[in-house]
DNA sequence: CCTCTAATTTGACATCTATCTATGCAGGGT
DNA sequence: ACCCTGCATAGATAGATGTCAAATTAGAGG
């Protein structure tokens, strides 16, 4: 298998959420990326690699910090890479993941809104 | 019912994902707002909702834009009050939705990431 | 009061998803 | 060569979710 980069063909991308109306093939592409965040679990994981010192976590680390079972983490791991959030990588007997910050740039980006009507 | 804004109780707010951990209710309260995300009409309709003119939609519009049925725009909508995303208001025979700018901009802001290493 | 339309609610159903157990694979150490 | 550990995959299952048809509520207007 391939922990790197997904190869997720996002297209269209960027325009704020009160910009132009999304197009279904945006919409759907969109919703796969809020579909890998609508779990906890998920959260809380790349919570943790968005945070973790030196910008990577090891898989050992994140098992650890929930009461799942090590193929369950692994199943949430593969749904945020395969949304392009993060990226794997193995070194010798440990893997580490670290998020793709433009993938989160582009997220907050979503949610600017215009500037308000002036006084 | 009420087509206000919804109880969300949303508990604590806006720390980056790159920050402190979240907790488990934190990540579930948050799931439950990506959750909402997470579907293609859904973000479509909070789209046509923000980008709408004079910053409300009509319910009637919304409608006709999918091939959906009116039952199941009505189903989506409601996912997305009760996530805290948009307030609806009936004036005489029509409903309008309105996005909120706080829950938006909160969103933005879970995904601003720290500064990158100077040069 | 009756009817018509807009929107929501309810109930049913097919599909998707989070989780587990069991298995497979890759690397390291002995 | 062997085993042990870390992680991923496969298969199974209970529960969540998107959709529709049918019924219900709210308001406008005869």
């Amino acid at each position: 298998m391939s922990l790197g980069i997904e190869d997720v063909t996002a297209p269209a991308c960027c325009a704020p959420l009160s910009g132009p109306p999304l197009d279904a093939d945006e919409a759907a592409e969109l919703a796969k990326v809020f579909k890998s965040l609508a779990d906890p679990v998920r959260l809380r994981l790349l919570n943790m690699i968005a945070a973790a010192e030196g910008g990577e976590a090891c898989v050992c680390d994140l098992t650890g910090a929930f009461d799942l079972t090590a193929p369950t983490i692994s199943h949430h791991l593969k749904v945020l890479r395969q949304a392009g959030l993060i990226e794997g990588e193995r070194r010798g007997t440990w893997v580490y993941y670290r998020a793709i910050p433009a993938a989160l740039t582009r997220l907050s980006g979503l949610f600017t809104l215009p500037a308000p009507a002036p006084a």
